[in-house]
DNA sequence: TCTACGTATAACGTATACGATCTTAAAGAA
DNA sequence: TTCTTTAAGATCGTATACGTTATACGTAGA
């Protein structure tokens, strides 16, 4: 069956539909705090710089929406959303129960190849000079991690968490950098050889105390900077 | 600055916009079974049937598909979204985690009303005969638990969960009344008194245990009734 | 009869258009 | 001056319109 057509790369231009690109795209804005909390986003506007028309901007913004990341106000349009502290405590919680019990299902089944590859995620964040990049560097360590949970769903409701939280670690960590650090690496090191130790026990407690800590960390360094603990 | 206008009762018919109002009749319609899984959702044919254009419905139905609720293919619309077996147990490990931990949160901090009105739920669940109710009542008997936790963001999560593997939960009780029922209600009611007795650890594991133990039922049930396991 | 191709029809995704609502700022009243 | 009113402009939400893409069916050839 082969023929020369097997050697055609079709280009497949157009992979997502415009409203698709746009979310991705804003999505990427607001997570890495392009956008700030609050700040009006406006149709035309959007639409004029993706050139396209608002119907596919709306679109996106409907799924930003219920992704919690933009919320409307009926006829005013939508606004980057933005959390309390409060939230934000909420999520970090969460997000510990969740990333504990991917860590415990994984630690038990975790390959000898994953270990290597969380191994070299690690060695690459160490190693980064690039404060912009933690954000990703973090999350590549963890979720190769937690690959071998096999659990799609699980990793994805991880990952969702994630985003709507990553801005304020963000702004956290252009902060704290050398203070933060090398606490966070020691948990990061210690959780690695849980895993390698295929501790589950210990892989689950350890990711739980890591993620409360650094939601600790973040809800009081917001609540000394927020004026008032206020959100919008 | 009191006058007879404040008195006027504004219809206040538009008070949701059309997109959102079409996006909660989807998913009423998709949550309690009304739409079966793989059914395509026509945008013309929704559109008239709610005497709109296409762009709310498209709207609406691209915040069922964040959602999870309807997926889309490019350039064939959109379908009603299916969970395999797989996917369900792993909505209800992670709602056994969230649930679990709203129970000990709540169990330590409610309130005798509350509890009150907990019982109340309860009893009407109970006394209940219409089975197409059932899945409104435990929901309302559970979140009232839950409500002194004060964590709205996890309670929306645990919403969340909730719609997405409740059309399975019906379709599985409706089958099972008389087997299932008194173990269920004796759960409820062992949960009940675990938050009489303000017992965290205990309601928390009661509730982890109830939750597992009917997504154990409901894939056990799945993987009997589905040819080979399937999805979609 | 079966397979491959071509055309028709239906549905999708998006552009354009338009009334409705909100905002802003100027004009007028206190 | 300061507060209220009002009119103009901007922006939203949705209807209509249109090109594009997928699906179904009929036709030609093997």
């Amino acid at each position: 069956m082969a023929s020369a057509l097997d050697q055609l790369e079709v280009p497949r231009v157009m992979r997502l539909s415009a409203s698709d690109q746009i979310a991705e795209a804003l999505r990427d804005a607001i997570v890495e705090g392009q956008l700030a909390t609050g700040e009006v986003l406006r149709q035309d506007e959007i639409a004029s710089r993706f050139h396209v028309s608002k119907i596919p901007v709306r679109e996106a913004l409907k799924r930003l929406e219920a992704e919690g990341l933009v919320s409307f106000s009926k006829n005013r349009g939508a606004v980057v959303a933005g959390l309390s502290s409060a939230e934000i405590s909420e999520y970090m919680d969460i997000r510990a129960l969740l990333e504990a019990r991917a860590a415990g299902l994984a630690a038990a089944r975790i390959t000898d190849e994953r270990l290597a590859e969380a191994r070299q995620k690690l060695a690459e964040f160490v190693a980064s000079q690039n404060t912009g990049r933690w954000g990703e560097l973090n999350w590549q360590f963890h979720s190769t991690l937690y690959a071998d949970a096999d659990r799609p769903i699980l990793l994805a409701e991880i990952r969702a968490l994630y985003d709507k939280v990553e801005r304020y670690v963000r702004a956290l960590l252009a902060m704290t950098t050398q203070t933060e650090m090398p606490k966070t690496q020691r948990e990061h090191q210690a959780i690695l050889d849980a895993f390698a130790r295929r501790d589950p026990d210990a892989a689950a407690s350890l990711t739980r105390a890591h993620v409360l800590d650094a939601g600790a960390t973040l809800v009081q360094y917001l609540n000394d900077h927020r004026h008032h603990g206020g959100n919008t």
